[in-house]
DNA sequence: GAAACCCATAGATAATAATCTATATAACAT
DNA sequence: ATGTTATATAGATTATTATCTATGGGTTTC
């Protein structure tokens, strides 16, 4: 038997054959004209090489090989049938995977958004990637991921970036430190003390490094760590004081106290990266959209930017779809 | 999804570039050039609606949809390696349904080779109609069976006869009558007793009433019964003489008598009929050969007259096969 | 940065399939 | 017997598919 020119459409015709038990009648239903049914069936007897049929009494009855071919061509359609199912599903971002790489600071806000979306759509699966700048923009350069969390993103020649969420930059300082007693510092009140920071191309790093620089100052003491908690325990413990993202530092901790910077000007933000040269799961556009609906429900309203419409329209044209 | 265009070509070939990740790859080992694979792989996504690879470093690596639609080939593709295997069977007679209509003397003997055939191919289905030889023909002008067994076939236009077996009428009489002390008798020394007959119509009513008309002989006294075994209790019981089929009668009935008749002149025999014009179940052929190789074992030698070789080459090559 | 390898696409062609109309043929109903 | 209905087949046409060669654009490797 070969199975190679056998087209689904032929076992189509041949079950409403067996079910009407008529060449005659299945072409009336099919839109077909008889012979076109007849020399279909034909074909299939000849890949099949056995007769399916025989008559009596001007019906066709399914010889034993023909029932057993309807058998299986049923059997066949429901798989066929389920895969679509599936497929529905994948589609509607009901089901399947999404893989969203972020930099360290941002595991602090994308669980609020993650956690209630997955337990709204429990079928589709998230993975989560992080590391430093250097190590997501390597993955993203790869394109291994379908969503991508940054403040400052990469080159966008073949993406598109959404923002969300501001990223305020703000002094932590030991509750008994003696900035603590004020409301807010300038960048020179930091400059000249021990400072606590993160490695150069970090985010954090790169935007304190700016606005130091564009006033002219130099950092009299510093110590490099590269994690944020690190970094707050070591506030806490004493060691220094340090500009860290506001999301970082949990509200409860009572042995820190957090100092906006009066003068800092240069403001960041998170955003959604998403390759546009590269297939996205519909499970990350669903998480997207559910981010854009939900945003303000799970992260606090103080900082949301909320700019995902325009990313999320714009993925419904621009990604490639092969 | 429109499956309608799909063939399984289409699949095959989709299954080999998930199986070896690249369509190069697959192009040479099918021995097709690479943009034919390519351009297979488009119509499916086309036809799937849905990417089923993405690219990555130098491979192809199926989506979450691709993954699930090459499960679904490999399932619907072990459907049709089970349905082939069962047409093998079929075709090799080892399995499937065979319809045999017979006539009721028939019955004594078919049983003996259907037992064992049973046995040897327990896949077979046999399904036996019995009947008188009216009912079995009318069956047979239906085409209703794939094999008949009569004695006297009838018109041979559409169908083909091989003889099997001999069919000796004897005299059976009750062991305590006159005529059973004779080794043998003659038909005059019936015909001026009571007798127990078949119906007319019946072949062995046809044959005795010919033998007795050739000789210008007319019964005295008789009384029809439609059933051998009616008859067989009869004459055990006293009611009368008959003529029956040797076959019908059990050898360890010793209440009965059986003898030759010396000059009963005709001769007739089994045998297995075939419809030409219509679709003969492959294991209705496997029987028939099955009986070619076997009689001798399972029935009495003396009346065997094997003549079956030539039916079932003409099998071969006369039947329809449509 | 060149060579090697991969895939996608365009353009062309030959083969196959799908489908029709018309007609023959067989079975059935009355 | 005759008209009806059913299937099969022939012949023709159109649409689709399978397949090729040639080419261009990416990546990876060296």
């Amino acid at each position: 038997m070969d199975l190679r020119q056998l087209s689904f459409r032929l076992l189509e015709v041949f079950m409403h054959v067996v079910q009407f038990g008529s060449v005659s009648e299945t072409a009336r239903r099919l839109h077909l004209t008889q012979p076109t049914v007849s020399l279909q069936l034909k074909r299939l007897q000849e890949a099949v090489g056995e007769a399916l049929f025989f008559h009596q009494q001007q019906r066709l009855i399914p010889t034993e090989a023909g029932l057993e071919l309807f058998r299986t061509c049923q059997q066949v359609l429901e798989q066929f049938n389920d895969f679509e199912q599936y497929l529905h599903e994948i589609k509607g971002g009901e089901r399947g995977m999404c893989r969203i790489a972020m930099v360290n600071t941002a595991q602090y806000i994308l669980p609020k958004l993650m956690g209630p979306f997955s337990v709204a759509h429990p079928h589709v699966e998230m993975k989560v990637e992080i590391g430093n700048r250097e190590q997501v923009i390597a993955r993203f350069e790869r394109a291994e991921d379908d969503l991508y969390v940054f403040s400052h993103p990469p080159s966008l020649e073949h993406a598109l970036a959404g923002r969300f969420l501001q990223n305020p930059l703000v002094l932590v300082v030991p509750c008994d430190h003696v900035l603590a007693k004020q409301n807010s510092v300038s960048l020179s009140d930091i400059a000249e003390r021990r400072i606590l920071l993160r490695e150069r191309g970090s985010a954090t790093r790169m935007l304190f490094d700016s606005a130091l620089q564009s006033r002219g100052l130099v950092l009299s003491d510093s110590m490099q760590m590269a994690s944020n908690e690190a970094i707050r325990v070591g506030v806490s413990a004493g060691m220094g004081i340090a500009v860290l993202s506001r999301h970082v530092i949990p509200s409860e901790d009572r042995t820190l106290k957090v100092l906006p910077i009066d003068d800092f000007g240069l403001v960041s933000h998170w955003y959604f990266v998403v390759r546009t040269d590269r297939h996205i799961a519909h499970a990350a556009k669903h998480f997207l959209r559910f981010a854009e609906t939900n945003l303000d429900k799970y992260l606090e309203k103080t900082w949301i930017r909320n700019e995902l419409a325009a990313l999320n329209s714009a993925l419904n044209n621009k990604v490639k779809h092969n």
